[in-house]
DNA sequence: AGGATGCTTCGGTGCAGACCGAACTGTCTT
DNA sequence: AAGACAGTTCGGTCTGCACCGAAGCATCCT
């Protein structure tokens, strides 16, 4: 354990690991750039990371993309990021994220789990002990919204998990379904992204649309954050 | 992110957190023994950790009693367990942590989600976006195995989550009520601790009780371990 | 072909921090 | 009061590893 913790815990790898917990795909230039490092020693880091199967590498021709290997990864990432951020001052960045980020590939902070409640509210996603499921009435609505659940590469098992990390301890939609509803909002141009890091910015066009779709008003920016345990 | 990741990073410090995800309270020299190490070392250490907000003490006299600072804590170190149990080959040891296991204050493993699944099974709990709810019915079952959830400490709000973990990726019950049973199960040795581990052991008269109370069988010891994502 | 670009490998430097021995404080026992 | 025991503080050692410069290897462009 302490292995893998060790790897997280350089300053330079965890910056980067930071930049991809967006879910996006960086060389290592970009990589390097973001950790504040040369590109040699930039290169021994991913390396590092590769091997203990934090990362995964794609290589396109000179170039070589780099992302987090799997879900398990960003969710322990958040659990650290956890960790980290109780007991601190929130600064304007914290509330930032907190608002609305990605999530290695979902949506999550206050706007996933708005909108995971919203759909459970109308009857369109039922959530069980192990995951949930989208109601038929779901599927038309998400079908409404542009996303076809009931198409190919989607099934109708949700996952959903409660992203018990620094800005909400309450559930949002990940997994297959949650994804797709994050590409979605890209999409539809909803949300974008702030600057190269996991923040987003939900446009004007996107508080209509989610006011319209799913009931959630614009969330008050002076509201507490909530850090910490109980 | 990384100053935390750096704490739980270092082989010693490591060792002591994992012994510490059992729930206990240990002291120094318990520490400094699982660690390997000297009581000045393990010392400097435990300053760390405490200060980080990863440990808190609990002076008794010339004792100090160090435990995980809180859920979230034990939640990363699961999490950060799960990446660095993946790719690797399940030893004994592994296999019997699967199995039934205590993380923080509840039960896990297999044994944890066999005992929430058959709560749902039963309608004793209710699941929903935001944890879950005990019954009317459950309320009264538990009652009955000892547990007095309508009394003053315990809420009926349930706090589930997924132990996303290394061994299942399915739900458990954890918060308050998770502890409660775990508590109970202890008292009325269903279940005993395994070594200094947090690993469990459900005695005999623990499997005719999780069989009578819950409908749960004896989980046979070949089957296949499953390991990392998807 | 020649040069630019992305990335890696190698060798050497320097610093952070894990570790221990020795000495000290505080608590409990007899 | 003396000794045992839990834990801490201090000073010094030594190793691991993050870092960079230089050089090398691919790939792409023109």
């Amino acid at each position: 354990m302490s292995e893998i913790a060790a790897l997280v815990g350089d300053r330079a790898r965890g910056e980067m690991l930071s930049a991809l917990v967006s879910g996006r795909a960086l060389t290592a230039k970009e990589l390097a750039y973001v950790a504040k490092i040369t590109p040699q020693t930039t290169s021994e880091h991913l390396s590092k990371l590769v091997d203990a199967g934090i990362l995964t590498v794609n290589t396109r021709g000179r170039f070589r993309y780099f992302r987090l290997a799997s879900a398990a990864v960003s969710h322990m990432l958040e659990g650290i990021m956890t960790v980290a951020a109780s007991g601190r001052v929130p600064t304007f960045r914290d509330r930032t994220l907190a608002r609305a980020r990605i999530c290695y590939d979902h949506l999550a902070g206050e706007l996933g789990v708005a909108i995971a409640d919203a759909l459970i509210r109308h009857g369109h996603l039922i959530l069980g002990s192990d995951g949930g499921e989208v109601t038929d009435s779901g599927e038309t609505f998400l079908a409404n919204v542009g996303i076809d659940v009931a198409g190919s590469r989607l099934r109708r098992r949700a996952f959903c998990r409660p992203c018990l990390d620094w800005s909400e301890r309450r559930y949002h939609l990940a997994g297959a379904i949650g994804a797709a509803i994050a590409d979605r909002c890209f999409e539809m141009k909803w949300v974008k992204r702030i600057e190269e890091s996991r923040a987003l910015q939900i446009t004007s066009v996107g508080e209509k649309g989610l006011l319209a779709t799913f009931g959630i008003k614009r969330v008050p920016a002076e509201q507490e954050h909530v850090i910490g345990e109980k």
